[in-house]
RNA sequence: GGAGGGGUUCCCGAGUGGCCAAAGGGAUCAGACUGUAAAUCUGACGCGCAAGCUUCGGUGGUUCAAAUCCACCCCCCUCCA
């Protein structure tokens, strides 16, 4: 790996807006010069599978690693434990210590599927940080590591002061002590492994310049740090979730095929972003591909572009040819064309698929599959003629009939459609 | 422990005895226009085909009638100790 590789992953960070801040400027950038640094970033039990939220952290360690870097995913054991306060604005429930393990053990594949880890000096670690906290005395805590704190500096961070000052929520101390035990996983892991760099999202600046403050105070070292920018959208609404909820990187709980729509939706004002954020794809090639949608007249290739490469990213190639066939099938085929082969595939792409009798009501078959939350939603629906079934719109009096046999393709399946893209299988059995 | 302020439909937030399934905003859904985009416009948004039924932290009470009044309880916030 050359030395001017190295270095380079923060000009590409840069052409790829990808920094927010970064402590240590300069000097950070020497740093990473000429050398296999070691950087973190940690991740939080804090449900049974990552989300896309996670995806841009987990990302940004692999550059680091094709960069000729080593880095070290940190699952958050403990501090999945304590819920991180940052920004949050209300105090959150604690989980059994059980689940959270259990969450743990879910999310490390996870991580692990973006790293490599047979690469010499530069090959990728996974660590817990339960290991070095769990066994923690309190006593010992409080004095080595506790009083190298301020609580009045504490306060002023930016991250909890809406917690601190406004009315309505207080912190409880068991979240105000999060920024202790992360700066203490950065100092750990700088002696454990000499890491020197810890890297997160923008809202990970209080607890990042905090273990570099614990770091120089403990041993006497200069560590850095550097954030990402919170990922907006164009519309301003939340990145990462849609009517379903949560994107998921667990294909059990979204779908190679509703990972793919997803991104295949994002707003044109949205799409290059995410393609410098989201992908390995050179810069210049995505400047050249927004050029193009820019002159284009028809419809762009960006979203096309970007929901291939992070399902391939995320759900292999496998994963990306079944998001294919379903959208091919669903989008622009004819449902007639499909075949009984071509049926069962799309039920086993993962499409959501739901059983129904000859005398299940369309109405129910609606509930049933959760197009519809009730049926008095289903009836407005139909009614609006938001409803179509294998292509052909359902009206009102439709609403009470089964589902006509004669309409079964290959008298299996029918294609239930509600509004533009929301599709499911009815399966009669 | 003391004093004060709160808990309303997914969220924010009005409502202080009937006109309340409950204002307004947001989110969401659908339709129109499009390109599976954005913006815009229209409609829906507790359950029910309907009659009607079930909701306003919980339980019990007052009343012809309660989200609104009373009692007790639970939870949250602020300040003091």
């Amino acid at each position: 790996m050359s030395t001017s590789t190295q270095a380079a992953i923060i000009a590409d960070l840069e052409s790829r807006r990808l920094i927010a801040q970064v402590a240590g400027g300069e000097e950070l950038r020497r740093h990473l010069a000429g050398a296999c640094r070691t950087l973190y970033c940690g991740f939080d039990p804090t449900a049974e599978s990552l989300h896309i939220g996670n995806l841009l952290p987990l990302l940004a360690l692999r550059r680091f690693q094709l960069a000729g870097h080593r880095p070290i995913a940190l699952v958050g054991g403990a501090t999945g434990l304590i819920g991180d306060p940052s920004f949050k604005d209300a105090e959150r429930k604690l989980n059994p210590a059980a689940t959270i393990e259990g969450w743990a053990e879910r999310i490390k594949p996870q991580l692990a599927r973006f790293l490599d880890f047979d690469r010499g000096e530069g090959a990728a670690l996974l660590v817990n940080n339960l290991d070095w906290t769990q066994g923690c005395d309190v006593l010992d805590f409080l004095r080595d590591v506790g009083k190298h704190f301020s609580v009045n500096s504490m306060i002023q961070k930016e991250s909890v002061r809406q917690r601190i000052g406004r009315e309505g929520e207080g912190i409880s101390y068991t979240e105000f002590s999060y920024m202790i035990l992360q700066s203490f996983d950065f100092a750990e892991l700088h002696r454990r492994h000499g890491c020197t760099l810890q890297v997160g999202g923008s809202d990970q600046w209080g607890n990042i310049t905090a273990g570099i403050d614990l770091t120089r105070r403990l041993h006497r070292q200069q560590v850095y740090g550097l954030t990402f920018p919170l990922i907006t959208k164009s519309d301003g609404s939340k990145f990462g979730k849609t009517e379903s909820g949560t994107i998921w990187l667990d294909p059990a709980k979204t779908s190679p095929y509703a990972f793919y729509q997803f991104w295949r939706n994002a707003a044109d004002a949205d799409a290059g972003n995410f393609l410098r954020y989201f992908t390995f794809l050179p810069i210049a090639e995505i400047g050249e591909i927004e050029r193009a949608d820019a002159e284009s007249q028809s419809r762009p290739q960006a979203q096309g572009i970007l929901a291939r490469e992070t399902t391939a990213l995320v759900h292999g190639e496998q994963g990306l040819a079944a998001a294919r066939r379903i959208t091919e099938a669903l989008f622009s085929g004819n449902v007639a064309d499909l075949t009984a082969e071509d049926l069962r595939q799309l039920e086993l792409d993962g499409l959501p698929c739901t059983a129904v009798t000859a005398q299940t009501a369309l109405l129910d078959v609606l509930v049933e599959s959760g197009l519809a939350r009730s049926r008095r939603i289903a009836r407005e629906l139909v009614a609006s003629g938001a409803v179509s079934v294998n292509d052909q719109t359902q009206s009102s009096a439709n609403g009470d009939e089964p589902l006509p046999p004669d309409l079964a393709l290959h008298r299996d399946y029918y294609i239930i459609r509600r509004g533009k893209k929301n599709f499911h299988l009815a399966k009669l059995n």
